[in-house]
DNA sequence: ATAAATTTGCTGGTCAACAAACAAGTTTAT
DNA sequence: ATAAACTTGTTTGTTGACCAGCAAATTTAT
């Protein structure tokens, strides 16, 4: 019924898409959403809540026991990869956050709170990394962990939009290089200076 | 007529919004937006392009004759600028940027094509830095110029949904400054290396 | 110059299509 | 047989699109 949901959702926007499409894209009849769920709102609840369980699950099993940067970096590419192994669930979940802004309001304090949630990985990321010496000198964390999902969310919606998904893997990987050379107290080894 | 549909889609988004609601915002019948386009779709593609039209001006204005990477800060501090000082516009075109996935597929090409405008505009900046001297070298341009619009655009995405018209403008200041420190043959002076 | 003809900008009515929600019902499983 | 899962029928409302008609402005003809 979810899948549903979320398949036509991330084809269609959320405002677009009705009960019955779903009920009957799920195989079963057009008034089921409605009985289940009460409310079409409630249905959107729960596909955000299912997908962020989702990726909770996938990111704490990518980061593993990594700590630090390198924990950051893995964090970043979770984001990146999910958006590659599941296109459907990331599109919906973008669809819904842009729609949060207006069209379903009330979604809004609860993508809010993902959001909050994400920049708080990365922060503590960033926290751990500065108490391993890991990090450069002189990074604002709160400022960082702001920019650093900002960015991956930029590049994700950008190929959702663009439509390639295998610019996607480069772009992904070209992004956290970048950051990792600015997080990084000193260049990577890999940068020869000129001359 | 267009500041209205613009006014109402930004805060609604637009399959949120009717062709009445439109005419009427506007201060004329509710007939009006459909005779004046034939279809809203028409609407939306006028919407989009007015939009587009007032930024280009806008870019252009803002950088001037400043060439390579300073021209490149400036087209992103534009980008950024602009959010904040026609939230109501840039929330509208984000809307639309969105909804083009799905909802209004038909509105695909035309984002994809102002999409790669933008990327255009950047690659332009860091081709000519690059002659100049000005860049780091090693660097891709087209990746980086992708990495740079999908940068901007997710601060600016998440700044949105998150509310804070304020930090809009540190966020932007702080990723203007990362990117100088990134694409910048050597670190730039006020950068003191420790001890 | 003035009257007729025509265009332009707009209004409000109408319609088919479709939406969410709910209130019955029916099927299925235990 | 009873409850849960599911379906079907219906209500109430909204939507985009089209329409005929109107009045003011503009053009044309005399």
């Amino acid at each position: 019924m979810l899948a549903a949901a979320v398949r036509l959702i991330g084809r269609q926007g959320s405002v677009a898409t009705s009960l019955a499409q779903i009920g009957l894209e799920a195989g079963y009849s057009r008034g089921l959403p409605a009985a289940r769920f009460g409310t079409k709102l409630a249905l959107l609840e729960a596909v955000v809540d299912a997908s962020e369980r989702w990726f909770e699950r996938r990111v704490a099993r990518q980061i593993g026991d990594r700590k630090g940067l390198e924990a950051l970096f893995f964090r970043m590419s979770t984001h990146l990869q999910g958006a590659r192994d599941d296109a459907s669930g990331t599109i919906t979940v973008y669809q819904l956050y842009m729609e949060s802004i207006g069209a379903v309001a009330e979604l809004r304090p609860r993508m809010q709170a993902y959001g909050e949630a994400y920049r708080q990985g990365f922060r503590r990321h960033l926290a751990e990394a500065e108490e391993r010496g890991e990090l450069r000198s002189g990074t604002d964390i709160d400022q960082m962990a702001t920019t650093i999902l900002g960015a991956v969310r930029g590049v994700i919606v950008q190929s959702l939009v663009d439509g390639g998904t295998t610019n996607l893997e480069t772009a992904g990987k070209h992004l956290i290089s970048l950051f990792r050379e600015t997080l990084s107290p000193r260049a990577p080894a890999e940068i020869t200076p000129s001359a």
